[in-house]
DNA sequence: TACATCTGACATCAACCCATGTCAAAATTT
DNA sequence: AAATTTTGACATGGGTTGATGTCAGATGTA
């Protein structure tokens, strides 16, 4: 056998363009695409029905694209659920921005916001509210940090205010935990009921809980 | 053929004894068995690991009595939600019944009786906190309607102590779920924790909650 | 045109699952 | 003793799953 002078470069070439897009833009549309077809799925029919088969029908992508993007189904629930809580995040954090610097309103934006995304987003709210749980170790562990998340932006946020100052309080990581679940149990119930209740009532309730722990923090402080 | 005049006896016997017990004394030995490996299995491993193999194997039992008593796995789940969920109502009533009848020790003796429970039983914990949600529509709604139970419990309680009159406040039904909620929630924390933290802090940081609830609705009523 | 790469439909494989069925041995009754 | 019921170990069937592999055709490059 002669030397062969022509060895064929077996590493695919990532420059080059496939209808229209190249190599990384075709990959990335591909994951945006996975990652919609998840919550579509896993916030409509549960994660116990997300399989990898189902997701990809969704998506109108080859189960050969899945293991492209994710190393399994949790990867894909772990990935969908930290988008689907950095964009709830940003949609509050926006609520406060506009609103006024007084107590209550700000309070009220935040919670305003976080429940009118739930309302118009059925499906996050399945999966923030309900699919997370329960999963593995792993995803619960992923609640817990996202929780504690959510957690500091309120207390943070309180604080900057300079509405109570509950430093002589003992366990304030708890106490504002026990907001944050306040607020997710009160979206559950809406949720479950079909979001029967206007959302100003949700909102008030969970207004009054939060106007309710500052004020007995000032107080006893 | 001659008309056979003895007539076999085709429904089985149930008085018949057998190792020392009626037929429908075995048969709920049997059926209490699979309850306690649901709760034993469910809590320790997941739901989703929780097969009606690894079940009855669990309980030592064959597949075939598991039918005998629960239609499908997910029946079982409801029959050992229910059951727990009963057994810690009644443990927070009969911490109810001991405690002083003045606000503070009241609410807490009935949070303490709950913060026990879930930390002698962590299979329960685990059940009720985490494996319940996300599991099916049917379940959900379980899950719902024991969270109201615990709701209309709580607010029972206080308005027959005289606590506060808060039939001034809209939707209480909503306050008290996220009361409810934000106490679930600490659970699921301190859980999710390995239960670091004192049993103390868990009970006066949601009482802190109940107070300031209380307090804040009695001042605006 | 000839060649390389990308794509999608589908096959494959072992491992589970649920639910039901079979059947011989054990326990009880007659 | 013989007959009957109960039990436990196991087999079976139809299905789905996760993950990987095959391969012809579409789309690109030279």
């Amino acid at each position: 056998m002669p030397t062969s002078i022509k060895k064929p470069p077996k590493q695919p070439d990532k420059s080059r363009r496939y209808r229209g897009s190249s190599g990384d833009q075709r990959r990335n549309e591909r994951y945006e695409q996975l990652l919609g077809a998840g919550l579509s799925v896993i916030g409509g029919q549960g994660y116990a029905a997300a399989s990898v088969r189902s997701i990809c029908a969704e998506a109108g992508l080859t189960e050969r694209y899945f293991y492209e993007s994710f190393a399994n189904r949790e990867a894909l629930l772990a990935e969908v659920y930290k988008t689907q809580t950095r964009f709830l995040k940003d949609r509050m954090l926006a609520a406060f921005e506009k609103s006024e610097r007084n107590s209550a309103a700000f309070a009220r934006a935040g919670l305003q916001a976080f429940f009118d995304t739930l309302h118009q987003n059925p499906d996050v709210a399945r999966l923030l509210l309900f699919e997370i749980l329960g999963v593995s170790d792993t995803i619960d562990l992923l609640y817990y940090e996202a929780m504690e998340e959510f957690a500091v932006l309120i207390r943070t946020l309180t604080q900057s205010l300079g509405l109570a100052d509950i430093s002589g309080v003992p366990n304030q990581d708890m106490i504002y935990a026990g907001l944050v679940g306040a607020v997710l149990q009160i979206a559950r119930r809406w949720a479950l009921t079909d979001y029967r209740e206007p959302v100003s009532s949700v909102v008030e309730s969970s207004l009054f809980l939060f106007i309710a722990a500052n004020n007995y923090a000032a107080n006893s402080a």
